[in-house]
DNA sequence: GCCGTTTTCGGCCCGACTGTTTTCAGTCG
C-alpha cells in the first residue's frame, strides 16, 4: 500500500476533529487536530515518512498521541477512532455543521432531537416549521438555515470553491485601493489580509483606512463602478461585492489606532494567535484595539504596525512572513536570531525562462530582448518548447538549429543584453529529453519541466524528475510540482528527494511566477534553499508584458519563502551568474 | 491533544455578533 500523501493525512487529521467536536470533545483538543492538520499540509517533507522513521513529533503540534494515530493510518490506511465515530455521526452531520451559522454543538440536538442527519432534513424540518419547538431554536433559526441551504446549493452549481488566485484578486484590489487613495477625505489606505501576506489565492478583500469623512470615504466605495452590491454601509465602512463575485470590506479607524487594525486583519490567524500567546506570557494582551498592560492596566494604541511589533519586543515582520513559521522566534529583540533581508523586485537581473513565436508565445525574440532591457535586465534565456510539446508547439531539432542561430543573431543586434539560446525540453515519462544530448550539449541554457503523463506513481515520477536533474545539461528545472492554484494538485512527488539530487548535482531550482503556479512553493523553495540549492525567479513569459507581471508572483513566493538575494541565483549580474550554470561548471 | 526561563499538570488569544434569552451559549473571523 502506498504511502498517504501530507494533504491526505491533512484530512484526515481535518476529520478526526470535526468528529471530536461533534463528539463533544473540548474546544482545545479539536485545535490540536487542526493544528496538525495545517501543520502536515505545509510540511515539506512526507509525513509518512516520517512517522516510519519514528521522528514524526519533531513537527510543532504532533506529540505521542497523534503520532499513535499516525502510525495507524499508514500501516493499515485507517485511525480506529475515525472508523468508530463515523459510525456514530452519520456523513450528512458533518456536511450540516459547514452551513455557516450551524456549529456542532446545535447541529447534535438537531441530529439527537429531531433525528435531522442531513441537509436535505434540516431543510424538510425548516419547512414544516418543525425545528421552532425546540429549545434554543426559535423562527427566525429555521428561516436562516433555508437561507444558508440555498446559499450554499447555488455555490455548489456555480462551481466556485469561493477562492480567488491573488492576480484577479489584486486586478480588484489595486484599483479601488487608487480610487480611496485618491479621495479627499482619506488619509492612510491599506490592504490587510491574505492579499497583503501575497498568499496564492484569497476569500475575500480587507481594506483598513483612516478618514476625516469616514462616511464619505464609504460611498466612495460603494459608488465604484466595480462594485456589483452593498451588504452594507456605516460610519465605519461599508462591506460590498463586486462584479466578479469578491467580498470587499472596508473599514475606517481612528488614526491612533491604524497600526493595531491593520496587523489584526493583515493575519495571519496562526500567526497572530502565536503573537498572543507569547505576549500574555509578558503580562500584555493584543486585541485589534490595542496592547493592554497588565501592570499598568492601560491600553496602548498604535497609529503603525512597527510600534506594535516593537511594544511587544519584536523586529518589524514583513507580512509575507506572517505565517507563524518560525518568524516571532527570529524576531525577538531579545536574542531572536534576525529576519532575513528579503529579496524583491528591484534585485532580479535575468530571467531564465520565456517563451516566442517558435513554440507556443506571442512575441518574437527581439520584442522580448526589447521588453528585457526595457526592465534593466542583463540577460534572457529564450526557452521554447521542445520537440513533444504538442498543441501543434513542437520545436524539432532541425527547428531548434535555426533558433539557437536566430537567437544568436539576436543577441549580436541587442548588446546590452545577453540572450541565450535554450530550451524548456520535456523529460518524459521515462526521465529521458527529448532532444539528443549532442543539441542540448550546444545550447546556452536548458531548463527541463514535466508536461506530461501526470497519473505516474509518485515513485516513479520522483525518478522521472531525478534523472533529468542528473542529465548533465539541465542547468534548472521548471515549475517542479506541476499545480495550478485553485485549479490542479501537485503530482505525487517526493520533493525532499528532489531537493537532495538538485543540491548533489548543482541544479538550480525554479520559481515559475505565473500566478496560478507559483511553483516551487513557498514551503518547498524555502526547503530548498536550506539545503543549499540556488532558487530562479522565473517569469515562463508568453508575451512581452509577462516577463514583469509574474515576476511581482515569483518574488512574492520568494519572499514568502525568507529567500535573501543570495539565494536567488538571478539576482546576480551576468558575469556572476554566467559560471554558475551547471553545464560551465562541469567543464572546469 | 500539546507543551514547558511561571508549569510533566493545568493552562492553552481576543472580540463581535446572533438569536434566544432574561444573562448567555454558540458561532465566526
Amino acid at each position: 500500500m502506498a504511502d498517504p500523501t501530507n494533504s491526505e493525512i491533512a484530512a484526515a487529521f481535518d476529520e478526526l476533529g470535526d468528529l471530536y467536536e461533534l463528539d463533544g470533545a473540548i474546544v482545545h483538543r479539536v485545535v490540536a487536530y487542526r493544528n496538525a492538520a495545517k501543520v502536515t499540509r505545509d510540511a515539506s517533507v512526507s509525513v509518512a515518512a516520517l512517522t516510519r522513521e519514528g521522528r514524526v513529533t519533531e513537527l510543532p503540534g504532533i506529540g505521542a498521541t497523534l503520532e499513535t494515530k499516525l502510525v495507524a493510518l499508514v500501516e493499515t490506511g485507517e485511525i480506529p477512532q475515525a472508523v468508530r465515530l463515523r459510525a456514530k455521526f452519520p456523513a450528512g452531520l458533518l456536511e450540516m455543521t459547514r452551513l455557516p451559522g450551524l456549529g456542532p454543538k446545535r447541529a447534535r440536538r438537531l441530529y439527537e432531537e429531531l433525528g435531522i442527519d442531513s441537509l436535505q432534513a434540516l431543510e424538510t424540518a425548516a419547512r414544516q416549521q418543525r425545528i421552532r419547538d425546540l429549545r434554543g431554536f426559535g423562527a427566525r433559526a429555521e428561516q436562516n438555515f433555508l437561507e444558508a441551504i440555498a446559499r450554499a446549493t447555488a455555490a455548489a452549481e456555480a462551481g466556485a470553491g469561493g477562492r480567488f488566485v491573488l492576480d484577479r484578486a489584486l486586478a480588484i484590489a489595486e484599483p479601488l485601493l487608487q480610487l480611496l487613495r485618491d479621495h479627499p477625505s482619506s488619509h492612510q489606505v491599506e490592504l490587510a489580509g491574505s492579499a497583503r501576506r501575497w498568499a496564492d489565492s484569497v476569500k475575500d478583500l480587507d481594506i483598513i483606512a483612516t478618514a476625516d469623512d469616514p462616511r464619505a470615504l464609504a460611498e466612495a466605495l460603494v459608488a465604484s463602478e466595480l462594485v456589483e452590491s452593498t451588504a452594507g454601509i456605516g460610519d465605519n465602512g461599508a462591506r460590498v461585492r463586486t462584479h466578479n463575485g469578491i467580498g470587499v470590506d472596508l473599514k475606517v479607524v481612528a488614526p491612533d489606532q491604524f497600526g493595531n487594525v491593520l496587523q489584526h486583519f493583515t493575519g495571519s490567524k496562526q500567526h497572530n494567535v502565536a503573537l498572543r500567546e507569547a505576549a500574555v506570557k509578558r503580562g500584555l494582551h493584543v486585541s485589534e484595539y490595542g496592547v493592554l498592560d497588565d501592570a499598568s492596566g492601560e491600553t496602548i494604541r498604535c497609529a503603525t504596525e512597527q510600534e506594535v511589533y516593537a511594544k511587544l519586543g519584536y523586529q518589524y515582520i514583513e507580512p509575507e512572513l506572517r505565517e507563524n513559521r518560525g518568524e516571532l522566534q527570529a524576531a525577538r529583540l531579545d536574542g531572536g536570531s534576525g529576519l532575513p533581508e528579503l529579496v524583491t523586485e528591484a534585485d532580479v537581473k535575468g530571467d531564465l525562462h520565456s517563451h516566442t513565436v517558435a513554440s507556443d508565445g506571442k512575441a518574437e525574440i527581439e520584442q522580448m530582448a526589447e521588453a528585457a532591457q526595457a526592465l534593466g535586465y542583463e540577460y534572457l534565456a529564450i526557452t521554447d518548447h521542445s520537440a513533444s510539446h504538442g498543441f501543434g508547439d513542437d520545436v524539432s531539432p532541425a527547428q531548434l538549429e535555426e533558433q539557437i542561430e536566430r537567437i544568436h543573431a539576436a543577441s549580436a543586434a541587442f548588446p546590452g543584453i545577453e540572450l541565450l539560446a535554450g530550451s524548456e525540453v520535456n523529460i518524459l515519462p521515462d526521465g529521458s529529453l527529448d532532444y539528443p544530448d549532442e543539441l542540448l550539449a550546444r545550447l546556452d541554457w536548458v531548463i527541463a519541466s514535466v508536461h506530461s503523463s501526470f497519473g505516474i506513481s509518485e515513485a516513479a515520477m520522483t525518478e522521472r524528475v531525478i534523472a533529468a536533474i542528473e542529465h548533465p545539461s539541465v542547468d534548472a528545472i521548471g515549475h517542479l510540482t506541476g499545480r495550478k492554484i485553485e485549479a490542479r494538485p501537485p503530482y505525487g512527488l517526493d520533493v525532499t528527494r528532489v531537493i537532495e539530487a538538485a543540491a548533489r548535482t548543482g541544479t538550480m531550482l525554479e520559481i515559475n511566477g505565473a500566478p496560478d503556479r507559483r511553483d516551487l512553493n513557498d514551503v518547498h523553495a524555502r526547503a530548498a534553499a536550506e539545503a543549499g540549492v540556488l532558487i530562479l525567479v522565473n517569469s515562463d513569459a508568453h508575451r512581452t508584458t509577462t516577463l514583469a507581471s509574474s515576476r511581482r508572483y515569483g518574488i512574492a513566493t520568494a519572499r514568502r519563502a525568507w529567500l535573501t538575494p543570495a539565494q536567488v541565483a538571478n539576482t546576480r549580474p551576468w558575469s556572476e551568474f554566467a559560471p554558475l550554470r551547471k553545464r560551465v561548471r562541469a567543464q572546469q
